[in-house]
DNA sequence: GGCGCCTCTTTGAACGTTCACTTCATCCGG
DNA sequence: CCGGATGAAGTGAACGTTCAAAGAGGCGCC
């Protein structure tokens, strides 16, 4: 009810003892005796007091806020919401908050990112969608603004913080999946190549289907990511000589199309069987429920966040990056 | 580059003026002679000044910052993140930011609001998935703290201030649409009652097929939002004795699920003709792509902000409240 | 006993901005 | 030519916190 704000001061007033001690009680307890803590917790619990965030980031010269560009349709497709939650989740554990911001033209998402630093309205920016020949790792190093990519930079990876999971990995463990199964003409349905992660998958299904003995002619299937022309390719591919009894996919929503473009058997069963990429809940909904790989988000975004603050403490440092692995969630 | 932080005080200098008159040609232009501030302007440039934004906060007891809660799976589906990318921009464009938080568990919940409000992290909230009961909106307004839902209060509507799409309106016009295309047995495909938007979007069907004088046996479905038993549904609708031709769904999940039950006749058309509700992309890139009701999100963004704005303003106003009309978008 | 050292606490200042008030200059009517 | 009104610009203080440095007190060592 819009209580008269109460400060630092009050508490010091309160407790017996000078603002800073109760500052330190809150930022450095070890230079403050047990006793005069618990005087102080007491009075902070009787004022609920809460320190004032801007008069905070005044002093120190931080914001402790990480921006996120949210652009419109999104590249990430559903996992963009299951990121941001489990983004916003681990910043706040580190005492950090995320910030939306937008920017229309490619002209004003420079500027965007200039101003909230040099307004200190954040400290640094977590970067996702990272093209082939990304410039904006090289251009916020340029600026020297703290960030990191969810995503590896294709080129000069090791001069950038950066957190991936390894999409290699996920689709080669699909493909020894249904192997597993008893597949062995198995398809795959993702990007065209040129999008880094896009090929990383394709190249995890074309090196455990080389390790398993298996062919790849008729097997390779590329288009862009939407259900309707995966479910076209996946029928173009069901329409070859040897057609393929299952797919890996770069993605769910290519899952998805794919499961549309199989159709289904007489006993309604679909005619193939299909493991998506990110296990979003569209593909766990469906029936029969899609096997998907398992992006492990909550992990990638504790990285992330740790990656951030350690920048911040020491932008000096040679950028450190991790690499997660990917786990399938079979369905049956 | 690090460069030493320009403040307000380095710009007054250089152009010759005291730090107010700086402060003025920013917040209050029309107190400052033109010959004035085109030398503050060009100073401000030279300097490449951008005034800070804690210092700003601090001074104005304000944090000019929106806070959203992102929960973990977000009933709000794929539109979630169109909404925030709205959201975000609306918010930039009244001087807003959006601030994004996490919060496990019930009880933490309002501490979370409570510790941001408190400690001046945010001015107030955007609320979403409002319940039928949400005990939120009242819990607000006895703490004061100002807020807007997307979204209405189903209970004291007339006290909160939200802004909501007219499901109603919108599941209505779907049925019109199908009907002109000579469809009669339309069926709805949708949430069980107690959701409130659900509940909306159920009526506005019922409404509109008394309206054309349709008869509604065998034509209501309802079941969880999920493709799977969206189709199963489908499946047992169609299964009846006068099955219908279409359906109308209350979300895109619905319809999904509703193509999916539909199956496809020889020629590889779908047995009925599925309209949906959100205008996901999804939907879209179906083939056929399915027609679909479109929210209009940037206008409920704007209006968000517009009455969150108001609300700090005059938090003693009587909360003003709108209700836009969702437009189905036909597709063939 | 005097000195240095360590630990705990306090003090004054500073972070960069805007508010409230004052000063200064100009203009106009009488 | 004066008095008051009007408008532009300047001054000191304040927002609430933490930093840097200094003060107080106790302890051990020579």
């Amino acid at each position: 009810m819009a209580r008269p704000t109460v400060t630092i001061a009050d508490v010091a007033v309160l407790a017996g003892v000078s603002r800073q001690t109760v500052s330190n009680v809150l930022n450095a307890p070890q230079r403050v005796t047990p006793a005069t803590t618990v005087r102080v917790q007491s009075a902070i619990q009787k004022l609920e007091y809460r320190p004032n965030r801007s008069a905070r980031n005044l002093r120190v010269r931080a914001s402790h806020t990480i921006g996120f560009r949210i652009n419109s349709p999104g590249g990430l497709g559903d996992l963009l919401d299951r990121f941001l939650h489990a983004l916003a989740n681990s910043a706040q554990a580190a005492g950090y908050h995320v910030l939306l911001f937008t920017s229309a033209d490619p002209q004003t998402e420079f500027a965007a990112y200039d101003d909230l630093v040099q307004t200190g309205t954040v400290d640094g920016f977590v970067l996702t969608d990272i093209g082939i020949a990304d410039p904006r790792p090289a251009w916020f190093v340029r600026r020297g603004i703290p960030f990191v990519c969810f995503g590896q930079p294709r080129r000069n990876r090791g001069e950038y913080a950066w957190v991936d999971v390894d999409g290699d990995h996920g689709t080669a463990q699909a493909v020894d999946y249904l192997v597993s199964r008893g597949h062995r003409r198995i398809a795959y349905l993702g990007w065209p190549p040129g999008t880094g992660y896009g090929d990383d998958r394709q190249a995890g299904w074309r090196r455990a289907m080389r390790r398993h003995g298996l062919s790849l002619t008729g097997m390779a299937g590329t288009c862009p990511q939407d259900a309707g022309s995966a479910a076209a390719t996946a029928r173009r591919l069901l329409a070859g000589k040897t057609p393929p009894t299952a797919f890996v996919c770069g993605s769910d929503t290519f899952a998805i199309g794919a499961r549309f473009g199989c159709g289904a058997d007489a006993a309604g069963q679909p005619r193939a069987t299909v493991v998506g990429f990110d296990d979003s809940p569209a593909a766990a909904f469906l029936t029969p429920p899609l096997s998907s790989v398992r992006q492990p988000l909550p992990a990638v975004a504790d990285h992330i966040v740790d990656l951030f603050v350690r920048r911040i403490a020491d932008p000096g440092a040679r950028p450190e990056s991790v690499l997660l692995r990917p786990e399938l969630v079979p369905r049956d």
